[in-house]
DNA sequence: CGAGGGTTTGAAGTGCATCAAATAGTGTGG
DNA sequence: CCACACTATTTGATGCACTTCAAACCCTCG
């Protein structure tokens, strides 16, 4: 599944960088410099972005699609580290790394990307104060999701988990809308959870069961979101219940 | 278990803060500054330091002794989220949270830390880029450590988890001495690996019969620590076999 | 010695994974 | 627009790993 084709498209492009929380505070040398050497790149379903152990020259912004991080193991086991959408950047933690990614990224579906040379930003987070404590606080927003994820694993089961994850997808809509539609297949949801993708259908059955939530293909409709907070949260240890900390993009 | 004792020993301390990686490079206004606001305080095994969600006045560094950090869940049920000890900082990314602690802190046994206000190195982050950077560092050594541990609980069964806790505590004693002991009591390196005591001991037996180690109550002996390595490290994704990333303080 | 924890062992239950097969859904070429 | 191919999803059956409950053992310390 996986191709590492060369063939990407790499133009120059426009891109409002400062309207990303990171650069906000950022001067304009830097900034233009930055843009100056933004690439815009494509990628098709499936392809590979990067491999893990690469040397890193890029870090990217999505400007559109999906991208999974995920590592592999001796035996090819494929471990979904995360999954990101449009406004989202990755491969950038790379600086804090001896040259290498800390994992592989791929496109999950057709995808468009702003690839940017990571030793400029390197280089301004050294001089610019301001910048670090940006990405300081970045660091730390990503932190207490991965404790939080830690948790879930080990504390949740997995229609809790699913039930969690459906929560953070009601958040991210503005309103509390009342039908949310899965951002893609139920394989990566699956995977992205950490669970089979038989389990998952079992468990999201269960949830139905449980909380009264209708699916209809990729659609969850959802009455009463109290009714899932009770359920899914009850295993958690964040407050009750549950605030997004995913939404920091 | 946990009791909430006040009447701790709060005596001014002398400490070389600098011999600590993170102020290494600090300049000596604000070393001093830390260093007469230092406060030696001591708790008993058992004893609570602080509690998730209380209000950060200050953050820690262990002299002597182990301290555990756990958030707990509505039901009661406790998640061991690491444990450290002699060397280690805890409380100090309550920096970047809205000023609560994101978990508790309990003495595992009798220890012995050093209480420093967190405003100073709030406010010398901001004004000493340095400092960000160290700190940055290290948030990205904590993470790639959590990046780990998901994947630990995900894909390891629990044999191998405590091979990978075995070898590490290898590591940190320098030579690869063969046999070691372990930390803190059985129940404890069960919980922080994330199982059950009884798990704990079985998986432990299931490991001696797969890779020849022995085990004399609180002891471990390894003759041949790539078997272990073999054993353990087959379900892991990092480099093989794994490097120690714990060792960073 | 005896009480009380930590540790081990046994038996039974639960949840998820795996393998296998049926079904639904999607895109393709005719 | 249909039939076909292919993939995603669901369902069933079974197995394994870990948990849970219970009891025995062991160690330490008063």
């Amino acid at each position: 599944m996986q191709e590492k084709i060369s063939s990407q498209i790499a133009l120059p492009v426009e891109i409002d960088l400062q309207s990303y929380p990171l650069f906000r505070q950022c001067e304009g040398v830097f900034v233009s410099a930055l843009q100056e050497a933004a690439r815009e790149r494509r990628f098709e379903k499936g392809q590979v972005v990067f491999l893990h152990g690469d040397g890193v020259e890029c870090f990217y912004i999505i400007r559109h699609g999906w991208v999974k991080l995920y590592r592999e193991t001796l035996d090819g086991t494929q471990a979904v580290v995360d999954i990101f959408t449009t406004g989202h950047m990755f491969g950038e933690t790379a600086i804090f790394e001896d040259g290498m990614y800390p994992y592989s990224a791929e496109a999950v579906e057709d995808v468009q990307v702003i690839a940017l040379p990571i030793d400029l930003l390197k280089n301004e987070i050294k001089a610019n104060n301001k910048l670090a404590l940006d990405m300081l606080c970045s660091m730390a927003r990503y932190r207490r999701r991965q404790d939080r994820e830690i948790e879930h694993r080990s504390l949740q089961n997995a229609s809790q988990r699913i039930g969690c994850f459906l929560l953070r997808l009601l958040n991210q809509s503005e309103d509390g809308a009342a039908h949310i539609h899965l951002p893609y297949d139920k394989m990566l949801v699956a995977s992205r959870l950490g669970m089979q993708p038989e389990t998952f259908s079992r468990a999201l059955s269960r949830l139905r069961d449980k909380t009264g939530i209708r699916i209809k293909g990729s659609t969850v409709e959802i009455d009463s979101p109290s009714q899932l907070t009770d359920y899914s949260c009850m295993a958690c240890s964040s407050e009750y219940p549950c605030k997004d900390i995913l939404s920091g993009k």
